[in-house]
DNA sequence: CAAATAAAAGATATTCTTGTCTTTTATTAG
DNA sequence: CTAATAAAAGACAAGAATATCTTTTATTTG
């Protein structure tokens, strides 16, 4: 469904929002660790993010990644959208580049439902609401 | 969503289940023309497909791919779990491998539904159930 | 200011997916 | 039986995704 790199953007953003609370910052090996992914890889990655205005970032001693109100706020579908574009909302089910109202693959109808129900759920899903959960242990970011 | 393999896969099944009819093969050629794929490509994926009963393949003169009433019925979650394997039915949508309902990613209760939702579309679609909007050019299978 | 810290940036390596080409095998028609 | 046909099989190539390492820049603390 999404790429490593998404999925790897996904946990640490909502790991940071679980983490980093009343100003402290978390580090890449900190996030690595508790999402259990490549540090060197997720570093690349959340530099994009970072870049992109989905997390935030200060360099130096004490510094580190941390989520301010407006990151916070940003949906599952903006990260989705931010690593890997927009086809998994928009993209033809057998891949085909003009599949459309107009001239739709054979699963165009059936896929457009399919495509809504996933878009929904992520716009819904904001990074700040999953802490409690994670915090009380009853959801887990790693293996 | 799906591999390009799996794509191609099910472009190709349905292709050939609207025109092997009253015991036509299809070639290679055909097939690579009117999906718009590779043909060195598809017929790699035909090769594989066939091992594995999902169409029917005869060498020689005259020969080709065709379904019979077998492959006919065959659903898109057959091909699907033939090419991608049942990471897209199964599979955590944060990639964590042991993502169950006793230790849960933060979205895995929303995955479940839309998984289901995926799934029981692609179980309903027979490859035998295409080839009447096709012959309408109601649907496409290239751009 | 100097040293230490931590992310940013740039470069490189590895693996997997996708795509291509060549040779072999099975089948058919003449 | 021979030649032609078409898929099967095997080997190889290109590209993209994933992963790693090194150098640079910004920031803080003493």
């Amino acid at each position: 469904m999404f790429s490593k790199t998404c999925e790897y953007a996904i946990r640490a953003l909502i790991f940071i929002a679980e983490k980093s609370v009343n100003g402290r910052r978390v580090g890449i090996k900190e996030i690595a660790e508790g999402i259990e992914s490549p540090e060197y890889f997720i570093a690349k990655i959340l530099q994009d993010l970072s870049r992109r205005q989905m997390v935030k970032s200060i360099k130096g001693p004490n510094g580190g990644f941390f989520h301010d109100a407006e990151t916070l706020n940003k949906s599952l579908a903006d990260i989705v959208r931010a690593t890997d574009g927009d086809k998994v909302f928009s993209g033809c089910g057998l891949g085909l580049r003009q599949c459309s109202e107009t001239r739709p693959c054979p699963i165009h109808n059936d896929f457009k439902i399919i495509r809504k129900n996933i878009q929904e759920m992520l716009e819904h899903a904001k990074i700040g609401t999953f802490s409690k959960d994670l915090a009380k242990k009853l959801t887990f970011l790693k293996n």
